[in-house]
DNA sequence: CAGTGGTCTAGACCACTGC
DNA sequence: CAGTGGTCTAGACCACTGT
């Protein structure tokens, strides 16, 4: 059988090359896809043809595959074949997100948000409880010992995009709305208005690193994907933090945004 | 000669688990790594150390290494060993970092910030040229059709952890000290309002991705480190976009933060 | 020099997919 | 069933590091 793949995709490799063939190789197949060559959700050559083509052990090509995972270029599945990961829609999250104005629907802003983009939202594996607070989480809310912690998973047609974690002090959580799984319309952060605690601003810190195997396996990352860490710390007018939320989200899925006056 | 593996920081295979071998060998170097068991820097056992004590075969020891690379948990380094990957100091990016009364120092904001936090800060790579503009920048700008660009990289002892290209309408930067590959005290926003364009406010686009390898070059970034890539629109008093810096950053030497009102 | 990781081969058997 | 990727072996030779 010739090779099945068309001439001019890929070429061949240079012997006289420092460069490691499987660089080569890979380097060849980033070059085709960046140039569209091979489009988005489409499969590569089969290892099997790589092998025929460039005259190389198999190893060689998995090798340039890997390499390719994890620039989170292209993504395997097994007995089906390698293929262009597409690039997901992402959910743009504006620096506005947390205003009144949006705290006054009934509906959570993610699922608002999420319904005018034409996508399917979900809410799940929510979960609340008392727990000890984290030496970390402790120094946030200003030496809080016990602290009300609400989980929750987000997903957009089915597939999980972030993760997160509200982080209250006890003592101002605990026996009201805000420790029921469902804390009502505008969420916890109209609740806690109505407690009293009158939000005056929020801190956002954020990271991007590589996801642990739990964060893999939770938002069902695909291999090259990182996860964005935010830390949001919320506090009210009499500069009390009241609220630390920790978010991980599926990198590839997000863009944030942020408005910052030039004062 | 027997084991170089200290008992106990390592244990044994589970033959009846059906998680593959080079999984279980990566899960207990990496609960070793999370456990302190081998400190940050440290050196990890050889391969070899690792095909004997696991009795497996070379490759399956490296495929271990191979996940935790992409996990950043860990770097090689040729000839002399795997190592713990140390968490290197990172640069915190207040939201504030533009205010006017940062611009009126003399030196540049990277430099001042570097220098307070004990850092050798350094600028390279300068290079100021007028281009056509990209379908994007175009768009970003209003329509603009060609634009200055000025690209720098930044690093801090030695290390680079920033590279940076602020793009300009060229009809609103030709012939002005921003065009100069020093344009003084305060940077080109100093420039932009003695030039009349007051500055209104910045908009920021944050994404989180795995970096091409011409980033990784740039940076000389270890495997398993994202970028953060950053677009900054600057906005004058009239609503128009004066200048859009593209930045992409070290993942692992950042965390960018920012203040919300709460309105 | 010995010890380390980097590259590569030529197989083997397995598990999953889709016809 | 054939075709695909997933795992694993047992070598080989090379390039780099440090003594």
């Amino acid at each position: 059988m010739t090779s099945s793949i068309p001439v001019g995709l890929l070429g061949a490799l240079d012997p006289t090359s420092d460069r490691a063939v499987f660089r080569q190789i890979a380097d060849q197949l980033r070059e085709a896809i960046d140039k569209g060559r091979f489009k988005e959700g489409e499969k590569l050559p089969s290892e099997a043809d790589l092998v025929e083509h460039y005259g190389v052990s198999r190893m060689t090509v998995r090798n340039s595959f890997s390499i390719l995972q994890g620039e989170g270029l292209v993504h395997s599945e097994h007995g089906r074949g390698v293929f262009v990961r597409p690039r997901p829609p992402v959910r743009r999250l504006a620096s506005d997100r947390f205003s009144r104005r949006h705290r006054e629907q009934g509906k959570s802003a993610f699922i608002v948000e999420a319904d005018a983009a034409g996508s399917k939202p979900e809410v799940d594996s929510l979960e609340v409880k008392e727990e000890r607070a984290s030496h970390d989480m402790s120094a946030r809310l200003g030496s809080v010992r016990r602290v009300l912690a609400r989980r929750r998973r987000y997903l957009l047609d089915g597939r999980p995009v972030e993760f997160a974690t509200s982080y209250l002090p006890l003592d101002l959580a605990r026996n009201t709305p805000i420790a029921q799984p469902n804390p009502g319309p505008g969420g916890i952060y109209a609740r806690l208005e109505e407690l009293g605690h009158h939000l005056d601003h929020f801190d956002e810190e954020i990271r991007a690193r590589m996801p642990s195997p739990a964060e893999v396996k939770t938002l069902r990352l695909a291999a090259g994907v990182p996860v964005i860490h935010l830390i949001r710390t919320a506090y009210d007018t009499e500069g009390r933090a009241v609220e630390v939320c920790d978010t991980v989200m599926a990198a590839d899925a997000y863009v944030l945004s942020y408005q910052l006056p030039a004062t």
